[in-house]
DNA sequence: TGTGACGCTTGATCTGGATCAATGCGCACA
DNA sequence: TGTGCGCATTGATCCAGATCAAGCGTCACA
């Protein structure tokens, strides 16, 4: 799953997109997950649970499907259910009143909503591609932190690690130029879809459209389009469908400060 | 402690200021803290421990002070302690290669350093003012988070509420404008002040400069000596000797998008 | 009672990215 | 084979906030 086929046509990054998206159904449940064939499994939530306790979660789990769009928790709602992804992505936002939005982030396989195990939700959650979804209510999960210490560590694990990416985020959006956010942004993604697909490949599937790098940047779409296309006219990378290419790695290494 | 002698002149807020910085002496080490006599216990990291186990966390601690300007740790150090603030304020802050800064948030009494849990540290934090500190050894900390769950909770709590605090920041930085970013920011200290001290007042202490908060907020330090100057000028509110006193509260509240 | 360092303020000017305004392009559906 | 809709691109212009450049007040120390 997720795997690439590593080839050096614009095709791959359009493959890459489409093995992301599971099947274009509108959100509907399928009791009793298997946790034996999850992909993500060694990633997500999950990786600290022993085979014998996988009967466990697969007792207080649900697949769950939604369609691009599908808005899989609002800002205002009650905290009811947490969601481990399986496929495709999300994006993580937030609305001013006046219409103003800030992408806190996208939510790729093996990432988990509710890692905070609050009541409410701080952000909303919108399904950029089709995705499939491993749902668990919350009192289960709470109940299982409870008995399962090893458990709760990984929750917290998982936090600490998102917390860090938040900071990297603030220095991006106080201090960085739309050029050095782009070239972050870039490197950011090919690295998390290299964590997840296993491959080091120079294809970035950006699934997200303009406006939703735009809002998790702090740019408008111009400029985001702009830039863009100003980095594939001085050959550091090119536009392929559902993505971008890297041609010069070193030059992104170099614009992204401090990594 | 921290507690204002509230009254209507502008040394209400030199009162504060001065009450939060405990003496001018260099970094040094007292063995053994009183946990009974603790003035931010119920706030910190420590609020879900019973009296019986005050003696715990007694015998794993120090006090530790620091001079303005020390810093307690360096973005590359290993971590090897952890802080609990008991008086004073910090910056935690993140250095890029070229000079430029990015202000991550500033740590009040009562907050913890280090709740990742994590080996590194991935930012500085310096004393703004004197500080002092409860200090633990890091694996001192992993033990009892190993054999008490419930104070591995709050520490998940508290990182938890940072997270979100650091989601809060991100809409501040990505899309607020230059007198919304101020408004907010004073908001966030009188707020973060009332919890400590107890009492809603108007009088905001700001013991970090104009170049921290132009750094926390994405701005430069004359943008933000601008935005107060103007607002003082405007009747909002006024600059009294370490900090600000608000005065149209409806203002700010109008001011600050989602809050 | 200097004096120099430091933090803050204020004014003048500049500019990176926003805003405003078309245009293009691909795809779903008639 | 149209036609309309949603997105991306591109150009022209604008402006919020950055940059550049003086002051100014206060405090530590001579």
């Amino acid at each position: 799953m997720l795997k690439v086929n590593e080839t050096k046509t614009p095709q791959t990054v359009a493959d890459h997109a489409q093995i992301v998206r599971p099947h274009p159904h509108c959100a509907h449940h399928i009791k009793g997950d298997d946790c034996r064939v999850c992909q993500v499994r060694p990633l997500g939530i999950c990786a600290v649970l022993e085979p014998d306790e996988w009967a466990t979660i697969e007792q207080i789990s649900q697949t769950v499907h939604f369609a691009e769009r599908d808005t899989l928790v609002s800002e205002t709602d009650e905290c009811t259910h947490f969601y481990s992804i399986t496929a495709g992505v999300a994006r993580l936002i937030r609305h001013l009143p006046d219409g103003r939005r800030q992408v806190m982030g996208f939510a790729l396989p093996s990432d988990f909503l509710g890692l905070s195990l609050g009541k409410t939700w701080s952000f909303s959650v919108e399904a950029i591609t089709p995705m499939t979804t491993c749902r668990f209510a919350r009192h289960a999960i709470v109940n299982l932190v409870d008995q399962k210490p090893h458990f709760l560590m990984r929750m917290h694990e998982m936090a600490s690690a998102e917390l860090n990416l938040a900071q990297d985020h603030m220095v991006l959006l106080g201090r960085l130029t739309a050029e050095e956010k782009i070239g972050t942004f870039l490197l950011e993604m090919r690295r998390r879809w290299a964590r997840i697909d296993g491959h080091t490949s120079q294809n970035v599937p950006l699934p997200m459209g303009r406006q939703d790098i735009a809002d998790y940047l702090g740019l408008t779409i111009e400029t985001v389009s702009r830039t863009i296309n100003q980095m594939q006219r001085a050959r550091h990378l090119v536009i392929v469908p559902d993505g971008i290419r890297l041609l010069d790695a070193a030059y992104f290494e170099h614009l992204s400060p401090g990594a």
